[in-house]
RNA sequence: GGACCCGUGGUGUAGCGGCCCAACAUGCCAGCCUGUCACGCUGGAGAUCGCCGGUUCGAAUCCGGUCGGGUCCGCCA
């Protein structure tokens, strides 16, 4: 039965408006000319009337004093039910908002037969009358809370059991693997509802803003060449080819790099990865990247587009929450390193690292001089106003500091008159450990954590110090958002078993012009790798976006070149033929005209944990893995079928313990 | 692969050798109630304490194993 169409439509749903600011890039305003602020159209809202249908007129969010009178339908689940006898008060929920239903014996006996009958969480369709309400039993806190709906008619469109978690208690907390076995129910629930919605709305503005600067969304495919990323690949066996396999893809890496090599200039993809790798609290075995690459660009070009899309998406998705410091700063790797101890420092606070390698030459230590004599670094951070700290916390954080991977964790407290707490007075004399708390940056009352190391040992050590203290003491403003890069990689780490090279981030990313000619090893045989080659001092064309002490994701200017793309793959350490044999694909590619290219690929499930206040990416996954790997709703995974094992050629070997 | 934490009515917790065939809150069921909005009041049902084994006269409680969940190291960009 066709009803007229509502006059009091079009509320906006969602305003978020994307206007991007055009940022400078790099420190070198010349070199940071960069692209291509956005000044497309405002960001999609979704009109009311789109939400009206044959079940309902409104959703249960917009009944307001100027409906008043009107008869109308609302559908929902029943948020609470309050009986008082003649008189039954129902919440009915969408995910738009709730309005309150009353139910009035002696106006509708029907109704209230049925509205004795109903559950929390039934499925209720209400016909009634917009009524204002009387002086007093208005509700504040609800948006909806000028008025009632007065129940004429209650259709029950489903019944339910009791739940196994309250719906409507936001603060409830429920044990996680009942969450992940109700997963339907837990995103019935307000706060996992919200960010999922949030997480929508992120990728809706990334669509958009990449739509509106002249990116192709391509979609590309997941049943691919097992690519060596490092991380372990997913493999799905071939039927029609039985004993040979897929792999799912890690990322698209090569699939873009190719369609610059198609001359598409600029794509970008909300893309699906897999790794086969243990579970974190930010890391699933799949995930989702906004992929992204650029032709005809140059490092500044693709960090530029990243950040003014980053604040536009931002901006968009978060407006209230202030951002650090725009432009995002600018990190080297190796000051990243040596003040941070991370190369995804979180710049929302201080506490940096000092070298104290001067205040302790000399001093007579052996520690110290030990690790001076082998090339070491002697660092350390000053935790401000923790120098009451008591023996049991420090040996803690020496516990810590051992399983990090340091040999052991000095500490000083200097306090009043001269006198000075810690763990090598003795060793040092009070006026030499004074002279290094001092070098430090530490006064009275303070904390000295120092640890002697080799050269980037000793800082990420205490970088994970740094966070580790920072969080105890809560000095990050948990509303901020600090952006920052962190570029100029190494090109190789040294792999000592295998002897060889190995790409720090990307086996694909290009090297920073000075260090050309680094791409060598000592003895010229590219084959023969050495630890002390040149190339062990090549800086990469990588640059990574970090988000309040995440890695957001990272990207790279790529080698376009078959000459230097093989050259980089031989020094690490392929063969001519394993090289055709993994690469062959895109190496050939790059003879028939390659256009400079690179970009970046950025975590969207970091992102959107990032936004939404989050430590843990399932919580913006609307169906989320255990760490094991399990879907608790599902059972997946689940043993394999004889007749499937058997159509792919398959058979299981038991493990050595099932015999 | 390793370390640590957790597992008690539907949910969240308490109990940590006998006082416990287990307590509290909430939820659930029933009755009463015409202005509630975390409605209220009265009554009721509901757990062999994840599972298996051991120690003990006696185990939710101690020990071993196992399963499940979480955090971290390794792994992973």
């Amino acid at each position: 039965m066709p009803r007229p169409r509502p006059p009091w439509v079009l509320v906006p749903r969602w305003t978020g408006s994307v206007a991007v600011a055009a940022t400078p890039h790099g420190r070198d305003p010349a070199a940071r000319r960069g692209p291509l602020p956005y000044h497309g159209p405002p960001m999609t809202t979704t009109p009311l009337d789109v939400l009206r249908t044959s079940l309902r007129d409104l959703t249960c969010a917009d009944p307001r004093l100027e409906h008043e009178g009107r008869i109308l339908t609302l559908s929902g689940w029943v948020d609470r039910r309050r009986d008082l006898g003649q008189l039954i008060f129902l919440d009915l929920r969408d995910r738009y908002g709730i309005t309150q239903v009353v139910v009035d014996a002696t106006e509708s006996p029907e109704a209230h037969a049925v509205a004795s009958a109903v559950r929390s969480e039934y499925v209720l369709r209400v016909e009634g009358r917009v009524a204002a309400r009387g002086e007093g039993t208005r509700n504040p806190k609800l948006a909806t809370g000028d008025v009632e709906l007065r129940a004429a008619t209650i259709t029950v469109l489903s019944s339910a059991r009791t739940t196994p978690f309250v719906i409507n208690d936001p603060d409830a907390e429920i044990d996680e693997a009942v969450r992940l076995t109700y997963r339907y129910l837990d995103l019935r629930r307000g706060p996992l509802q919200r960010r999922i919605l949030a997480r929508g709305r992120l990728v809706q503005a990334i669509r958009e803003v990449h739509h509106a600067a002249g990116f192709v969304e391509v979609e590309t495919p997941l049943l691919i060449k097992s690519t060596p990323e490092g991380a372990r690949d997913f493999v799905v066996p071939s039927r029609l080819q039985p004993g040979s396999v897929y792999a799912l893809p890690q990322s698209p890496q090569q699939l873009k790099q190719l369609l610059m090599v198609a001359g598409m200039d600029r794509y970008f993809q909300i893309a699906r990865c897999f790794r086969d790798e243990d579970l974190r609290g930010d890391r699933q075995p799949e995930f989702t990247q906004l992929d992204l690459e650029m032709s005809f660009v140059a490092e500044p070009d693709v960090m530029g587009w990243v950040e003014s899309m980053a604040l536009a998406v931002t901006r968009g998705v978060a407006p209230e929450r202030p951002i650090a410091q725009v432009p995002f700063p600018v990190l080297t790797y190796r000051e990243a390193i040596d003040r941070f101890g991370s190369d995804k420092p979180d710049l929302r606070y201080g506490m940096e690292l000092v070298d104290l390698g001067d205040a302790v030459a000399g001093a007579g230590f052996r520690v110290f001089d030990s690790v001076l004599e082998a090339g070491g670094r002697v660092m350390g951070i000053t935790v401000a106003g923790q120098g009451g700290i008591s023996r049991g916390q420090i040996d803690e954080l020496t516990e810590m500091a051992k399983r990090f991977g340091a040999g052991g964790l000095i500490w000083l407290a200097p306090g009043a008159d001269g006198s000075i707490r810690g763990s090598v007075v003795k060793a040092l004399g009070e006026e030499r450990a004074t002279a290094i708390a001092r070098a430090a940056g530490a006064g009275e009352g303070d904390l000295v954590l120092i640890v002697a190391d080799r050269d980037i040992h000793a800082q990420e050590v205490l970088g994970r110090l740094r966070v580790e203290m920072a969080g105890r003491l809560g000095l990050a403003d948990p509303n901020v958002l600090a952006y920052v890069w962190v570029h100029q990689f190494p090109m190789y780490q040294w792999d000592a078993d295998a002897r060889r090279w190995d790409a720090t981030h990307n086996p694909f990313s290009g090297v920073m012009p000075d260090d050309l000619g680094l791409l060598e090893t000592s003895s010229g045989d590219l084959a023969a790798a050495d630890p002390g080659d040149p190339a062990g001092r090549a800086r990469a064309l990588q640059y990574d976006l970090a988000l309040n002490g995440w890695e957001l994701g990272g990207g790279s200017i790529r080698f376009h070149t078959r000459e230097l793309l093989a050259r980089s793959f031989a020094l690490q350490g392929y063969s001519d033929e394993s090289m055709v044999e993994r690469f062959g694909g895109i190496l050939e590619a790059f003879e028939y005209g390659a256009p400079p290219h690179g970009g970046i690929a950025l975590g969207v499930d970091r992102w959107a944990a990032l936004l939404t206040d989050q430590t843990n990416i399932r919580e913006v996954m609307a169906f989320p893995k255990t760490s094991s790997g399990s879907d608790l709703m599902l059972a997946a995974p689940s043993p394999a079928e004889p007749g499937q094992l058997e159509e792919l050629g398959l058979t299981r070997a038991p493990r050595p313990a099932e015999g």
